[in-house]
DNA sequence: TTAATATGCAACTTTATGGTTGCTAAATTA
DNA sequence: TAATTTAGCAACCATAAAGTTGCATATTAA
């Protein structure tokens, strides 16, 4: 379907999947759908679908233990957002003057 | 309607904007539409929406020249992006492991 | 002045996305 | 065993997003 820096962004580009990640990254526990769920306004199918969502990307893993998934952050997948964002990195300060010049410089 | 880093997300999320970007980042001049709409499949009007997104978010930065729009990017924006990412990096390497173990070591 | 070029605007279509509700099934507790 | 809890699945809905075409307009070139 769509390649994976392109899930990685679309996943993180929804707040409540910034919230529910967050809210793993910081948990001092594995947390169950259903604790999850509880710390936001939606249903629990909604939180389910963002979680599925959130899965695919790797940025949340899951272990069943009965009837519990207990739901834990692996932020390991946002090294390659981080990888493209260095490649930009590099124009951020000093050549931003440039940019802003073309037009001045080159006169296209 | 949707705050700043969500806009940003969401802008870098689809691929086509990506290459916009990425495209204007490398240009050795300002470009115009025609000639961005020129590197790409779709209709000149898609590109023009895209553009649109992007200069919304600040990415992208234009200027009238007579019937020209030149666009240039600014990838300065990208910084509050990083700004997300780095709270997380803290986690990348040696956290992995006790976010692994949080069933094993607590018993939930 | 006529023709060509660069662009914006609006309407429209298709598909994705975010969310809901209802139902089913498995695991746990009483 | 009966009741409760956790969760998945499927259908459905509303809105947003990505892209298209057609037309109008301003600038530039012949």
């Amino acid at each position: 379907m769509q390649d994976n820096i392109t899930k990685l962004f679309k996943a993180i580009a929804d707040p409540t999947r910034r919230d529910i990640f967050h809210a793993l990254v910081i948990a001092t526990s594995a947390l169950s759908i259903t604790q999850i769920s509880n710390q936001f306004e939606m249903s629990r199918q909604g939180v389910t679908k963002h979680i599925k969502i959130l899965n695919d990307t790797g940025l949340v893993q899951m272990e069943e233990q009965g009837r519990n998934r207990f739901c834990f952050a692996d932020p390991k997948p946002l090294k390659e957002v981080n990888k493209w964002m260095q490649f930009y990195a590099q124009f951020w300060d000093d050549s931003l003057g440039n940019l802003e010049s073309y037009l001045d410089e080159k006169k296209v």
